[in-house]
DNA sequence: CGATATCGTCTATCTAACTAGACACTAATA
DNA sequence: TATTAGTGTCTAGTTAGATAGACGATATCG
């Protein structure tokens, strides 16, 4: 089978789609100064070899204009971040969610505002059912 | 740079993984028979290569019995999950973990029980605060 | 003892991801 | 107009991961 296509976009291509969902549409050059900015500095045929491969994977879609191109997402942040949600939460975790909550809450850092937001979230969910 | 190496198991890394975890330490040809009655027919050169790769990883130890080896797990479910959901976390959702709780709640299902678990875990943070 | 089965190492192939050089084309400029 | 700067395509090299064949060592069985 040899080495299978990731489900969702790589290092480089999430690098490259937050960038381009923090303004677009953009030119290769200015991903490519951006990039460079948040310390992954890449040759400019780098950048546009992604750009391009993420174009076919329809992460990105891209226009003419004159004589370069400018990029767009095709996928939004709230779709990214389903899908990888999704796949840790069946491949790792076995499907259960409420288990990955259990670990966020032992593991990580939260503030008591956002803890109250959860748990308004919580009641609001129990009160639907 | 070239490709750069996961920071936790892949895909086949994290299969071995649970079959060891469930029962272990187990010969590469048990190995090979767990995985295969999970759907995932594999050589069994396939199999070696793979576990002794995850050796030199440090996710497996090996030890000779006789003219053989056993192998187990020398990485926890519990550090593969923190790994796993510390990366998604900081990669995809930028440290925020409230939002991927939020986002956990708006995407999957939960059933009653686990939310009325979830909003204990919520009070007990909450006091101890 | 010879045939057969089992096991591990070594080597090799393939794809995805990452990276960039060579080169052609266009546009601006001295 | 000749030079320089900017842009994109094509090609190619590297590493990780996935998969398995060839082969040698060992053990077992008839």
């Amino acid at each position: 089978m040899a080495r299978p296509a990731s489900r969702y976009p790589t290092e480089l291509e999430l690098q490259i789609l937050k960038v381009l969902w923090q303004q677009s549409p953009r030119l290769a050059r200015e991903v490519q100064a951006t990039l460079a900015e948040d310390g992954r500095e890449l040759a400019k045929t780098s950048v546009i070899t992604t750009l391009n491969t993420m174009v076919e994977k329809k992460y990105l879609k891209r226009k003419k204009d004159g004589n370069t191109y400018l990029f767009s997402p095709q996928i939004s942040e709230e779709e990214v971040g389903n899908r990888v949600l999704g796949d840790v939460v069946d491949r790792v975790f076995d499907g259960s969610t409420a288990s990955v909550v259990m670990k966020l809450f032992d593991v990580r850092e939260i503030d008591n505002a956002e803890l109250k937001e959860l748990r308004r979230a919580i009641d609001r969910k129990l009160k639907e059912s």
